[in-house]
DNA sequence: CTGAAAGCGCTTACAG
DNA sequence: CTGAAAGCGCTTACAG
């Protein structure tokens, strides 16, 4: 009456369940005529394994690392936070995710979480990294172990990673450029453009997207040279009020990394919230409260929650050897207003 | 070593299996004492339990009923892929969803799904329809027969539903009033609004977000008297066309409801696409089309998929007793324009 | 190459 | 009020 069951195909093909679950699951030894047999069964009783059941009997557990450079940005924080959070609701389908911190930059530390990862013996990684060869080789051995690797955030299009979990960042900055273009009016006017720094590709996409629709499509405005922050405030808050000091005309300023901080505070000091539009990325507590008070005028935001479920789902499909529903794995670019803006989202206390 | 287990409980506690599971599951007839030695051990081991055996041992099932109108629209029939693709995704974890369309307004149908729906037995049911006392009513019934309520898309405040899964509309509609206001410009000029019917509320409160950003925001905007187009493509069409025959200086056209295709007919066939600014709702096939032509500038999206899997969470949860993440579930105002729009979301062919 | 039996972690009648 | 035994759907040694 129910669904079918390992019995029912047993009986059916006339074998033990241990032959009906050798065929089932591909293991060699044997006949080919029994394994027609078992196949005819399955199909003729539409026949389909309850995968809870067996990932209980062979007391199954995915062991997942999580592999994040240690910057000091408010945004890792709530990447971090996500991850404990799906980890913790997908305990219950017996996953297990450690995440490491590893000093950015640092090619030897790097190394050393890769081959700790390697004989760990964990079943698949997801890693946030910029792109150089030692990641790409150490990508390499892992999958050559049969480890399941996606990128996440950062792309490694050169390696081996079964798949991305993040934005496409050239359109991410594409989409930054017609909203400054939108929002800062037709001009004249310039726009200064801030980074981390131009050695990472997520940098040099953004500012390419930004640039080519602004030049094409808003030709009042012109963009000013980069800035590069470094992942620190003060070195972005100095920058950018030298380049309000050097150049009049400034009507937008496009954040493409981290440092809004830097920003939002020059700003608010001389009392230009209002005559300028200013875009940044990633929606973190600071970002929240600057669109919040009017400061910031558009946060154009990848999904922590979204990507951190993603990269676990992607990692056990790959382990369980399933194809993922690609629509419901592709990361969104978001725009958040101050109108739009999920309540509480970031945060909920649970008191 | 590994997790406790029910049998690691019993041994601590010195009782049997059954015992425990009494305890563990709250049922009645257990001596006090005997429950505390059970939970003390429980709480000294930190026994979590595993839902999935268990319910692999009760071989639970959740029967989920999802209650649609049978509004002939693109989104409509995007929300039913959505809710088919998640009942294959959720299928693993024993849910089982059932899709009913009733016509809507008719009162009496939507009586008799709710009726079947009680005698049939589920433990769940997703509603999008329109408020009316009945539906309150019927809300009530099955609440008290212990199933599971979500309110879908239209939220139904004054029922005892357990949560509402969709967007806050009054949000929704300031957020179209702001990028209204960005885009078309300071003015002066005038927007048309179009929506399906002024009696449902979530027309009502995209209006009056709309117009209160528009009213205080953008002072050269002035918006003219709501267009009512009833789900009718040919009707929104003749009588946006009118609109634009009777009013000189109309910059932009606000499609709050469906019957977006009727605006695009006439705003292409004058030439208008380049003049215009025009924002609708929900990224179907068609908006998606209009949003890459350049003719619709912004869709303000509420996500299919989401809203599917999140409903069957919400109702999964609530059956399980277990509390849901809210930050997960919240379903986000999209803002989706050419720029960022996600590539083949809409639909992957499997081929 | 194939099967009988025990077990994964939990629940459910049935006795007592 | 409590326990021994069987079972959910699948897998895994161990024999043969």
């Amino acid at each position: 009456m129910g669904k079918p069951t390992v019995h029912d195909i047993a009986r059916v093909a006339g074998v033990s369940l241990a032959t009906v679950d050798r065929v089932l699951n591909a293991r060699a030894g044997v006949r080919e005529v029994t394994v027609r047999r078992v196949q005819e069964a399955v199909s003729r009783l539409g026949y389909v394994r309850d995968l809870s059941a067996a990932n209980l009997a062979r007391q199954r557990r995915y062991r997942f690392a999580f592999l994040l450079p240690d910057t000091p940005s408010q945004f890792l924080r709530v990447l971090h936070e996500a991850i404990d959070e799906a980890a913790a609701g997908l305990s219950a389908d017996r996953l297990e995710i450690e995440t490491t911190h590893v000093a950015i930059g640092d090619q030897v530390a790097l190394q050393q979480a890769f081959r700790r990862i390697e004989t760990m013996g964990f079943d698949g990684v997801a890693i946030m990294a910029n792109e150089t060869p030692m990641v790409r080789d150490m990508i390499a051995r892992l999958k050559a172990r049969g480890v399941a690797v996606v990128a996440m955030i950062t792309d490694q299009p050169q390696s081996e990673r079964d798949h991305f979990v993040g934005i496409d960042n050239l359109a991410a900055g594409r989409t930054a450029g017609v909203l400054m273009g939108r929002f800062a009016g037709p001009g004249p006017g310039k726009i200064v453009v801030a980074v981390n720094t131009m050695q990472a590709r997520d940098m040099v996409d953004r500012r390419m997207g930004f640039d080519e629709v602004i030049a094409t499509r808003f030709p009042g405005l012109t963009t000013l040279p980069t800035i590069e922050g470094w992942d620190n405030h003060q070195m972005v808050a100095r920058v950018t009020a030298q380049c309000l000091d050097n150049h009049t005309g400034v009507v937008g300023i496009y954040c493409a990394g981290a440092g809004l901080r830097g920003i939002t505070e020059v700003v608010r000091a001389r009392g230009l919230a209002d005559r300028l539009t200013i875009i940044g990325h990633d929606l973190t507590p600071h970002a929240r409260e600057m669109l919040t008070d009017g400061v910031v005028d558009v946060i154009i935001n990848q999904n922590a929650g979204h990507i951190a479920r993603s990269a676990a789902r992607v990692l056990k499909a790959q382990c369980d050897g399933v194809e993922v529903i690609a629509s419901q794995e592709r990361i969104r670019i978001e725009i958040v207003l101050k109108e739009n803006l999920p309540q509480g989202a970031y945060r909920e206390d649970k008191t």
